[in-house]
DNA sequence: TTTGTTGCAAAACGTTTGCAGCCTC
DNA sequence: GAGGCTGCAAACGTTTTGCAACAAA
């Protein structure tokens, strides 16, 4: 199962983290890796704290803690949709995009290899490119037939 | 002078904005407008507070009230960089686009032309794009160097 | 005159911090 | 055993809210 060979990969990224870093293997870490390896879509610090508290509660500190830690080794990236802090899994292989309806908020991701090829070709000097985000600002149909109506 | 003409343009889409969707033309709006358009570069809501208040004071409330309604006509875009909140006259003509370092939150942003075609070339059903973001996350040189050093 | 908008202050919200105690190494 | 990490609660900074007064239409 690939989602299982996935979380098992990402252990194993944390695992060397901590050791070239020097720091400590909790089970708190591993256990809030564990939960958000066993999702799929975004999620924030309280809903990663609602499903922690099923079987491993982790205070709010130490859950804020693990987010930086993981952001730092690029286990799992941070979005802003609105003004709502988001955050995913790295995406694996192909990127993910972003459509986000100005009006309503509601967003939803999208992939496009086509994209990602043409993006990966711009180079950096002077800065090493781990990972990007492409965000589609518009309005979304329903959205917009509500405006056609109210300006009649 | 392509700033001013900028100014004006501006002014104008607020006004048809706001006469659409019948909605008062207060002289705070134009004055929060007036600033934003007469600076370059990042600001966010306290950046704009401490300009205002040299010749025309406006309370904070009203200036989150004035930049959720700049963010609805598309005057302004917000970014996230780290976790502070910065907004940004909608570039116009060529996009702008970013580089984030993930270690010390430093960002700046750079056009590229070439980019800005692939991307546009992307089109969408039942959504109707006004504008993209593209930000690219990394470690800055400085910070690569300072990783360096530490795991030696 | 009507009612959308403002200013003010208080409240809410998500996140960070300080510190004592715990547990990994 | 040392000190990095955790949990708790208090503190923080930013954004939102409620309400009375104001002013645009």
């Amino acid at each position: 199962m690939s989602g299982e060979n996935e979380k098992i990969l990402a252990k194993q990224r944390l695992t060397e983290f901590l050791e070239t870093k020097k720091m400590r293997k909790t089970p708190e870490r591993f256990k809030i890796l564990d939960v958000i390896y066993s999702q799929s879509g975004f999620f924030d610090a309280e809903s990663l704290k609602k499903n922690l508290d099923l079987d491993y509660p982790v205070s709010l500190a130490t859950i804020y803690n693990a987010l930086e830690l993981f952001l730092q080794c690029n286990l799992i990236i941070r979005h802003t949709f609105g003004l709502r802090v988001k955050y995913e899994k790295t995406p694996v292989g192909s990127s993910h995009y972003y459509q986000i309806c100005m009006q309503c908020g509601n967003y939803k991701s999208f992939t496009d290899l086509k994209l990602k090829k043409s993006i990966s070709l711009r180079t950096f000097s002077a800065f090493n490119i781990t990972n990007h985000s492409l965000y589609f600002y518009g309005i979304c149909k329903k959205c917009g037939q509500k405006n056609k109506k109210q300006n009649r």
